[in-house]
DNA sequence: CAGAATCCGTTTAGATACTG
DNA sequence: CAGTATCTAAACGGATTCTG
């Protein structure tokens, strides 16, 4: 194994904050979907097709581990990315690269249930 | 947001297949044992502090997505990266980096619990 | 509008004991 | 050695109802 400071056998160690929070269900779809800009919450609701409770549940999480701004003013509440968010985004893209990279592969060696 | 084949969106695609595979406890961990060549195992225990139930629920799975191979001789099983799976590992690695690159954002972010 | 509260079913992790 | 079986507890997702 290559040595890294990032040791994922350590449970402190952040990078397995990563592959941890994108595991979320919902988590990589407000990634995305916040690529663009802030959206509110009822703009979130329509593309992400999760329940109130579990949609604010990902963006809690999102929050508290610093990849989403939420920002209140008066009704409407706008969330964001932070810079490290607009950082994972990034790594995102680059994971649905390797997805398309390895498209036929994926689908083939997926063992129907 | 960037168009591209890999849709997240798409509950069927297979870029949710990746986070979701990686957001499980174990799997990142058991990729990572194997990028040196086959384990058995007993050998995989050592390292992943996982029960046998719990990190044979994670072979498993991992098999049945293409990523892991298993082969049995005799009393011994040998689990390897299959060549989607050495892929896969590099896109860890690549990940890894990109938590050394953010490691104090992701650390000072963190609101502790 | 942006949630919070509640309830429910499923999935997951973990510990323990057992087996070919 | 490489699991399976069983049980328990916690986490997660989803639907419904309610609220400032």
């Amino acid at each position: 194994m290559t040595p890294l400071r990032a040791d994922m056998f350590d449970e402190i160690c952040p990078s397995t904050l990563v592959p941890l929070r994108m595991g979320d269900k919902w988590a990589p779809l407000v990634i995305r979907c916040l690529e663009d800009g802030p959206r509110r919450f009822s703009e979130l609701r329509v593309p992400i097709r999760a329940s109130a409770k579990v949609l604010t549940t990902s963006l809690r999480r999102l929050e508290r581990d610093g990849f989403v701004s939420r920002r209140a003013e008066g009704r409407s509440v706008d969330y964001a990315l932070t810079p490290l968010g607009r950082s994972l985004a990034g790594q995102l893209e680059s994971w649905c690269r390797w997805t398309e990279a390895n498209w036929d592969e994926l689908l083939d060696a997926r063992d129907p249930v």
